[in-house]
RNA sequence: GGGCGAUUAGCUCAGUUGGUUAGAGCGCUUGCCUCACAUGCAAGAGGUCACCUGUUCAAAUCAGGUAUCGCCCACCA
């Protein structure tokens, strides 16, 4: 087979996803006997584009989900793409501008009819992102949010709950979206600081007699004007001796000339503006609340395209809030209201949206009483049944939740799930029902007409984790996948969319959603900021699965993905997975090139039939490492460490099984060492598993190069495991992984000096061997050993020798010493130096053990293991400070 | 105002229950195109672990506090 020096991605990964999607990889069988496992996607929104989030989250989840399945999983991936009623509007809105149109030039039908072309055209393309990426999605489950049967599923849970009692409709004051046209939830509002000012303005007192006396006022401060033509009261602390006197008194709202009392409110702050509120209960929730306690008018002011209403004075009425706080300002100022004005900076509401300023106002809608639903949302999170990994973020959950609030369910949208609600024109009745009523249940009139609005979006996402299962049906899916193990997600959306899933579980399915959920750390731009497109700032995951493979992609993002909130992230990064993709394959190449020789190709052992019979230190350190491996890969996923399962594999793969067993390897075999060939197999095949889910693609193209079954994948494989039995063996035998890992260290010693004093690599160099320890020497000078040591430093001869130093440079590497005579090369003085600094350093450690095990407290209180350890390194420090002046002596 | 993170090498970050000489990648220096890989190999330099005070035989790690940065929540008009 042709096997080149790159990997080039580009020539397997597309091969690769048709195979695993036509044979079913990614569609689970029903009648396994396996268990179960299940994750379903957050559905990308239609209008999205693959972004870095995207592309981690799909990484993290395809982790887990090839991970699972090679552990022995039935597992299924759940896709599907969510209908993002506001986000889908802005989009079509914007199409209608470029005509000069609106939506309500067109009217709802037309609408709907762009969006449904939008939705058709679109939907995939995020879709076939993720399948660049490699996401082992069953696409034959695909699910859309406005599916029928989601549809049905969000009707027959609005139905239910309303049922119950817990939606209700309202006059309340919510956040509304001037530009959208809509209600959004307090969620959908984004604070940002603003640089404005504040007004204070005079409130004449009306005296008994009902005249204006000039220096008779009350000054309240804001920084929204404009809303004082809704002031309905003033409002100071029962406990402000300023204006104790007052409260029960009236003021005389200026411009407007209402009469409004002045009540006493002990949430206002005696410290802040003057210490007294202006209370507007139509546009301001704080004041909305103080106007329900005290039973306050409210005047709506301010209307849904946020301009001034006819309960204002005719002179503001139609203008803009923009408009209207001018001239109001004006106004004051001019009549002598206006006591002063500061700047000031606070945060205001914007839309998320569409950063449009959000107007506060009171309107009809729907509501969702959330506080019964919370109560056991709250205890399943406290008992454990649902986790959240990392771990902090379960407060996070917690504290919202006991806080929780009702949640606004109603848009002024079209695209979306019309509310069920029917109302009868002619006796005014009420219909919320699962199929639309032909007559009104009550007087039997025909004159019924749906509601107009729309549910928010995250309504239907709510209902996610069950409905794209067939709930309200009760399938075979269902039952079989729900709850689902894992919800991955970015911290974002903990409050819109994981709490919510949780209530309705519960209440539906009468089961958590999912056990896990997993808050993914969020990428950021080189610079630190958010990534964000509109602004140019940040990375393309398509284009760096273009250029540099969707594996490289992916094992970068898992080696960065630790517990913190968030990392930058850069094109450059992704070399780190590439390199190691190109090492991967090319160590493949190497391994393949062995075992393809004619004299080689033979039937090769497995791993149980070896483990017991190997006999090389060598084999034995490997395979100790590479159960080792296999063990933190195994339990860092289990607990979605992935960086610490990335870095495990990169570093026994590349340093170890690269670095040094390959290399050793070629020596041996020259040797004609061939038990090499099976270690090498196994391992080298082993390995692929556990980095299939990291790299897929990569790794079944590897696989199929090692197995000639066209028609078997990677991941009918088998996860490794480690048995007890071999982790016995080779712990039996830690004496012969200790006498490689001392031959490492007289390699790599040996190697230092060498590079150090810069002896050419032509030089002829006499390694002398000189330990007490008789096992080591004799290992040391075996054939095969000596070789390697030959070769790896690059040495002449090796020979034993009982030697002390005489005129040549020591090395030691602990209790072992290297000399290697260099004529004419060395410089003493220097040579003498390093000694000297060494014995120092060695001194003061010694001193420091010395002490230490002087303390009686450290020999009663710590560990035995760990005491013995430093009795160990008193001796070897002891040791080596006499061999150190010695040879310090024997420099002259 | 509250909560949560972060602060470790020039840069970006690891550091799992306190315990040998604090690690990696990139960058840098030196030497190598060694017949798997220059997307590579070998060697090296580089850190008062933000600061203070404690706890402990022992602190990057635990406690309390300070500073700076970031994220989230909250009704300061």
């Amino acid at each position: 087979m042709d096997f080149p020096t790159r990997y080039e991605p580009k020539l397997v990964e597309k091969h690769w996803y048709k195979f695993w999607e036509n044979q079913g990889y990614f569609t689970p069988n029903l009648k396994s006997k396996k268990p179960r496992f299940c994750i379903v996607i957050p559905p990308p929104n239609i209008t999205g584009v693959l972004h870095m989030g995207h592309a981690l989250n799909g990484t993290l989840q395809d982790i887990i989900i090839r991970f699972k399945k090679l552990q022995g999983y039935e597992t299924l991936w759940l896709p599907g793409v969510d209908h993002a009623s506001i986000a889908t509007h802005n989009q079509i809105e914007k199409l209608l501008a470029k005509q000069g149109k609106t939506r309500f030039d067109i009217g709802r039908e037309e609408f709907l009819k762009l969006a449904w072309e939008w939705k058709d055209k679109h939907a995939n393309i995020i879709l076939d992102q993720l399948k660049s990426l490699g996401a082992a999605c069953d696409w034959t489950r695909t699910r859309f949010t406005m599916d029928e049967q989601l549809s049905r599923a969000v009707r027959e849970a609005f139905v239910r709950f309303y049922e119950k009692g817990l939606i209700y409709k309202a006059y309340y004051i919510i956040n509304w979206c001037p530009r959208c046209h809509t209600s959004i939830s307090d969620l959908e509002v984004k604070y940002k600081e603003s640089a404005t000012k504040i007004w204070y303005i005079k409130y004449p007192l009306k005296t008994d007699s009902g005249e204006i006396v000039a220096k008779n006022y009350i000054v309240v401060a804001t920084t929204r004007p404009e809303t004082m033509l809704g002031d309905t009261a003033v409002a100071v602390n029962p406990n402000d001796e300023r204006y104790k006197s007052l409260i029960g008194k009236k003021a005389i709202l200026p411009l407007v000339n209402r009469v409004i009392p002045i009540i006493a409110e002990e949430t206002v702050d005696v410290e802040f503006g003057t210490g007294a509120v202006k209370v507007t209960p139509a546009h301001d929730p704080v004041d909305f609340e103080i106007g329900k306690k005290h039973k306050l008018e409210v005047v709506k002011v301010i209307d849904e395209d946020a301009k001034i209403t006819e309960q204002a004075p005719l002179k503001y009425q139609g203008l803009s809030r923009e408009k209207a706080r001018e001239l109001i300002v004006e106004d004051l100022a001019t009549q002598g209201y206006l006591e002063k004005v500061e700047d000031y900076s606070h945060r205001v509401g914007t839309c998320v949206r569409c950063e449009t300023l959000i107007e506060p106002l009171v309107s009809l809608q729907w509501f969702l009483k959330t506080k019964p639903l919370a109560e056991p949302a709250i205890k399943k999170v406290e008992d454990q049944s649902i986790r959240f990994y990392p771990q902090r973020w379960t407060k996070v959950y917690l504290d919202w939740m006991y806080n929780i609030r009702d949640w606004c369910i109603s848009r002024q949208l079209w695209w979306g799930h019309r509310i069920p609600a029917f109302y009868c024109d002619d006796c005014n009745n009420l219909m919320v029902t699962r199929e639309d009523p032909k007559e009104c249940n009550k007087c039997h009139s025909k004159n019924i007409r749906q509601d107009e609005d729309i549910l928010d979006t995250w309504f239907s996402s709510a209902l996610w984790p069950f409905s794209t299962l067939g709930w309200p049906d009760d399938t075979e899916d269902l039952r079989q996948f729900y709850p689902t193990n894992l919800l991955s997600t970015d911290p974002d959306i903990i409050f819109l969319w994981v709490a919510r899933m949780i209530m309705t579980g519960l209440e539906f399915v009468k089961d958590i959603p999912f056990k896990d959920v997993y808050i993914h750390s969020t990428v950021l731009a080189e610079t630190g900021e958010r990534m964000s497109r509109s602004k140019g700032i940040g990375v393309d995951p398509l284009l760096l699965i273009d250029k540099y493979g969707a594996c490289a992609l992916r094992f970068t993002l898992a080696y960065l993905e630790t517990e913190s909130q968030s990392y930058r992230f850069w094109e450059k990064k992704v070399e780190l997975g590439r390199n190691f993709a190109n090492k991967i394959w090319n160590a493949g190449r190497l391994i393949s090139m062995y075992l393809e020789t004619a004299e080689n190709r033979e039937e090769r052992h497995s791993l149980n039939s070896i483990i017991s019979t190997l006999k090389d230190p060598i084999d034995i350190w490997i395979f100790n490492r590479y159960f080792q491996t296999v063990e933190s890969v195994t339990n860092a996923l289990e607990r979605y460490a992935y960086s610490h399962a990335a870095s495990a594999l990169y570093t026994f793969f590349w340093d170890d099984f690269c670095d040094w067993y390959l290399e050793i390897c070629k020596i041996r075999l020259r040797n004609n060492d061939k038990i090499v060939l099976d270690v090498l197999k196994i391992i080298f095949e082993n390995v692929l598993i556990l980095l299939h889910p990291f790299m897929p693609f990569l790794t079944e193209e590897l696989w199929h190069r090692f197995n000639y079954q066209p028609t078997s994948s990677i991941l009918d494989a088998v996860w490794p495991k480690v048995d007890n039995t071999e982790k016995q063996i080779l712990h039996l035998q830690s004496s012969a992984i200790s006498l490689f890992e001392t031959l490492q260290k007289l390699v790599t010693g040996i190697r230092n000096i060498r590079a150090e004093m810069n002896i050419s690599s032509d030089k002829k160099v006499t390694c002398l061997i000189n330990t007490q320890d008789k096992t080591l020497k004799e290992y040391l000078l075996a054939a095969i050993p000596a070789k390697i040591i030959k070769e790896l430093a690059k040495v002449s001869e090796i020979e034993s020798s009982d030697h002390r130093p005489s005129q040549s440079s020591v090395v030691i590497i602990k209790d072992l010493e290297v000399y290697i005579p260099l004529t004419g090369v060395i410089n003493f003085e220097k040579e003498r130096k390093r000694l000297e600094d060494e014995l120092q350093t060695v001194q003061k450690e010694l001193d420091k053990i010395n002490n230490l095990l002087a303390n009686d407290d450290f020999l009663t209180k710590a560990k035995p293991s760990v005491v013995e350890r430093e009795q160990e390194r008193k001796m070897k420090y002891e040791d080596k400070i006499k061999r150190l002046r010695a040879a310090i002596a024997s420099l002259g």
